[in-house]
DNA sequence: CCCTGAAGTGTTATATTATATCGTTTTTGT
DNA sequence: ACAAAAACGATATAATATAACACTTCAGGG
């Protein structure tokens, strides 16, 4: 696989620890820090309800979950990890295409990011905008930040263009070690 | 997903129409021009032999049957189709960890690349170093071109560092048009 | 040469991720 | 209220990938 260990299930809320709230000033999104995620999850939720009203499409309650699921972590969540908690915490038996058309009205609407190397779904900061992500993920703990300085990726597409490929999407995503799992890396004996 | 139009089978030979040899000069590859695609495998299959004995690795003929199989085509094949043609030809009714296992031979020696966009595996044209690969990935054909210009990568990589993020591996795919299916964008009447 | 351990392969079963299809319910616009 | 469209529930299935175990092949040492 592309990532060195893989564990079973992709998992959330593991690391609602802290509440102390740090401004991290000019970073996009505070997936390094430990914040109050909490907040985190709110806002993005009522600036989808505001970005859905504004483009007329609906945010129902069924999506609005699906959404929150996705938010409540740091991490790229896989589809069953949502269908098994929207089934856990309400007591739904949803089936797979319940969460998938969630999942793809959340894509469309650039609520959400696909993380081809995972198999799994992210938050996105900025979904005002449609943008080109760039991720960076983390083969320890998984965790996923999204950066949007889109600099890298235009140069990327000029290369792409000079070679007379016309380009419409990109994909870009960076495995390595985020700044809380480096130290774990000299710790062996 | 993430391609507009997903075929339900990849498939591969089905550009070994001419045998024009046109040597584009500075390119890494000819994945856009119509050349003699057998000799193309040809010499990835003697330079994968060369490298594999230099590094001590055994090419069996299983890896190298599934070797050809992937450079075939300059379009990304999938495990299955392979799977089909080595039962096809061969009579062999293979099995997919078969075809995985040699998947995974070939891309730890870097002899091919995975495309996560895709699911589906394509010939590398640089196999003796190891490095992060561009791909340029046509929606309307599939044909799939690696760049191997690695400044954007660095770049990349770079930015990545600058947050605190200690990269090892890079994911960079790149949808759009190849030249060869853009005129057709045109022709709608 | 023969033994032996490691690597490779065959085979069966299963896991994981995602989609097709159809019928019902809800919403929207008139 | 009515009709059309969108969303949802439910069942089945497709597509991709891995686990586990037995058997074979091969390199290397005696
Ligand atoms: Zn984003
Ligand atoms: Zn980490
Ligand atoms: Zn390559
Ligand atoms: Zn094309």
């Amino acid at each position: 696989m592309t990532l060195s260990t893989k564990a079973s299930s992709l998992k959330a809320r593991d690391h609602e620890d802290s509440s102390g709230s740090q401004a991290s000033s000019d970073l996009a999104n505070q997936a390094y820090t430990s914040h109050d995620h909490s907040s985190c999850v709110s806002k993005a939720l009522e600036q989808a309800t505001e970005l859905c009203q504004q483009r007329g499409q609906r945010l129902t309650a069924l999506r609005k979950q699906v959404l929150e699921l996705v938010w409540d972590s740091h991490k790229p969540i896989g589809a069953y990890d949502i269908l098994a908690m929207m089934s856990k915490d309400q007591d739904r038996p949803a089936a797979p295409p319940t969460v998938y058309r969630a999942l793809d009205f959340l894509l469309e609407q650039s609520l959400i990011h696909r993380i081809a190397s995972l198999n799994a779904y992210i938050g996105c900061h900025c979904p005002d905008s449609t943008h080109e992500g760039i991720f960076l993920i983390c083969e320890k703990c998984r965790t996923t930040r999204e950066l949007t300085g889109s600099e890298e990726i235009s140069l990327l597409k000029q290369q792409a263009a000079n070679t007379g490929f016309q380009a419409t999407h990109s994909l870009v995503e960076i495995s390595g070690l985020c700044p809380a799992c480096q130290p774990a890396c000299h710790e062996g004996a």
